[in-house]
DNA sequence: AAGCTATATTGACACTGTCAAGATACAAAT
DNA sequence: ATTTGTATCTTGACAGTGTCAATATAGCTT
């Protein structure tokens, strides 16, 4: 129930009115909170105490309680990018380890933040329209990870039967359902999951050298 | 906010007392609500209200509210193994027809019911260890979805390397994934589902012939 | 008929999200 | 530098929530 106030470095004070940036403060410690206590932890006003205002100040950075979530969720979209990002630019690694360092990162992310990935995908992130800004990151995010696909067709290693956008679908879909089941301790071993990503990058080995 | 009521039978009236068995009365009305208003649309104030008891009332049947939504969930894969319990036994179908139909009924379910479904993966559900008889309902569920995949075992169809749990639990990961992404509206058309599933289903194919 | 227990009710409490009204402090304009 | 305006923060209030304690009732067992 203490050290729920994280180490936040007021990234540019001078747009500083009464508090010193809340909204980043708010944020933050939003992030810790749900990361810490899961989504059900996160009242309004306990946050209010824990950064230190009032428990209607939030209201003047965020229209909602939802749009609180919503925040958190595409903090979460931002990070993901940019393992996405690191990996694709750096020229060093080949295509092969690209893909499968950027799979690794994602189900790592998602299982050593469970209940923030929850929230990331949670089906009210999507549902409801108003979270705008939330869905065209999470979009940013997907894009960048399809566009890992999209080297293999590029380097020609790809059948041209074969569609980089569907097999992405296909291939996110089997790491977002191995990452909630890991996440929801569905499936228990942790050697089970490495073994799983392994096992399903072998198939899509066989993908890039078939013609068929 | 109308007819928020189900049709209920009473199962067994013998075992009636004040209401007539509140506890199944209050468990599909729940089922109702939720699959109608979403998790959050649940709470036992209202939920009383509807039935026509007290607010305390569902106190005598559910020893939390947990333990109520661990209750919907668990009705849920009551159902979902009536779909696969009920393609096994079917002797009329073939068996790679059998699979494709269990995967199918699996998703369309999911997507039927996408509230539902969140519950019955949601991760409160998993992590609290109270719900023992939901976990082992759906741990039943789960052993007669992977003996679709033993089915192809016995019958010598698969190569002895595969193993089939493995093989069950990538399948698993991807239609789960694939269901959520639906359900969630992240994947918007329908058709891509179906395509997605036949392509993956196509993937299995190859397995079941190729010794490798 | 008596009593026990399962079932249902009323009252109460702490907690939640959020609105309305008022107070404060910074920024720009005069 | 004083005024004005606007973004920010606070206090007060309200309805809604889950849940406990104490009380009442009805049904089964004896």
């Amino acid at each position: 129930m203490d050290k729920l106030i994280p180490n936040i470095t007021p990234a540019n004070p001078s747009t500083t009115y009464h508090h010193g940036n809340l909204r980043e403060a708010l944020l933050a410690a939003s992030v810790d909170i749900i990361r810490k206590n899961g989504i059900q932890g996160l009242s309004l006003r306990n946050l209010a105490e824990v950064v230190g205002v009032s428990r209607t100040a939030p209201y003047h950075h965020f229209k909602d309680k939802d749009a609180l979530l919503a925040a958190v969720a595409e903090q979460g979209f931002i990070e993901m990018n940019g393992f996405f990002h690191k990996v694709i630019e750096n020229p060093e690694i080949p295509l092969m380890q690209k893909l499968k360092q950027g799979l690794t990162d994602y189900v790592q992310f998602a299982v050593a933040h469970p209940t923030q990935y929850e929230l990331m995908f949670g089906r009210d992130m999507w549902h409801e329209e108003n979270h705008d800004a939330f869905q065209r990151t999470a979009k940013d995010c997907f894009r960048q990870y399809v566009q890992l696909f999209e080297l293999f067709k590029d380097e020609g290693l790809l059948a041209s039967s074969e569609n980089p956008l569907r097999l992405a679908q296909i291939m996110w879909a089997t790491l977002h359902g191995l990452a909630k089941l890991a996440c929801d301790g569905i499936f228990g071993k942790q050697e089970d999951l490495e073994d799983i990503i392994e096992y399903a990058m072998s198939r899509f080995e066989n993908l890039t050298h078939q013609p068929k």
